[in-house]
DNA sequence: TTCCATACTTACAAAAAGGTTAGTACTGTT
DNA sequence: AACAGTACTAACCTTTTTGTAAGTATGGAA
């Protein structure tokens, strides 16, 4: 099982994980969410080129696919926090196997 | 040195590997060339819905980043092989990061 | 009653990525 | 003289992604 061998088809694996986290910003905000719950405003000071705009639509689309929990205090003036959740929690080795390889490979 | 923190800059190391195998194609082009060096026209037939002109285009940019080698054995009819170089091995760990992502992703 | 703070939306524009199709170059074989 | 076989190029178009700028909703404080 471990070192099946992965042909490319539209449902392998590595194909999943580039919808999943592919694109420039989801796992800049992933990482962000490494150590704890972020508040949309401190997730932008962050990602210091983010634009509010995507940074909401990015968060959607890994709510939507589960790698994220909103969390809706319902105060006012608005207070939302967005954290992993256990499946986003995943996502921790790969991005330190991208920090290693960008390292590596610059070296 | 290990466990530095990684802050989002221009050239932090989640973008530079962003960079590097970013895109549609370029991990599965790198993750075909796993075992042995292979010629454009089997790569082709193993990545089944990818153009010629992307696949071309792609290990071009992939051989410019110092990532695939590309050799030409000046046969007529053209021959010419692609192979991962020393750079180019150390994105296995991160496609096998993939695959148990979404593996655990989807279980 | 005006403004504040925060999360979020909308309409539009620009840029990047990807796709299609038709061609070139090269020689040995028919 | 035409063709086969392979890698590669070029022109053009479509789709996807990303960016910009403005606006909405809320209730409490000034």
């Amino acid at each position: 099982m471990e070192n099946e061998k992965v042909y490319i088809t539209a449902k392998c694996p590595i194909r999943t994980t580039l919808e999943l986290v592919g694109g420039k910003w989801k796992l800049l905000i992933l990482h962000q969410l490494y150590n704890k719950p972020l508040r949309l405003s401190v997730l932008k000071a962050t990602i210091p080129d983010i634009s509010e705009k995507m940074l909401i639509q990015e968060l959607k689309v890994l709510v939507d696919s589960g790698l994220v929990h909103r969390e809706n205090f319902g105060e006012v003036p608005p207070r939302v926090e967005y954290s992993l959740t256990s499946k986003g929690k995943l996502v921790n080795p790969l991005i330190k196997e991208m920090v290693t390889f960008a390292r590596c490979y610059t070296e």
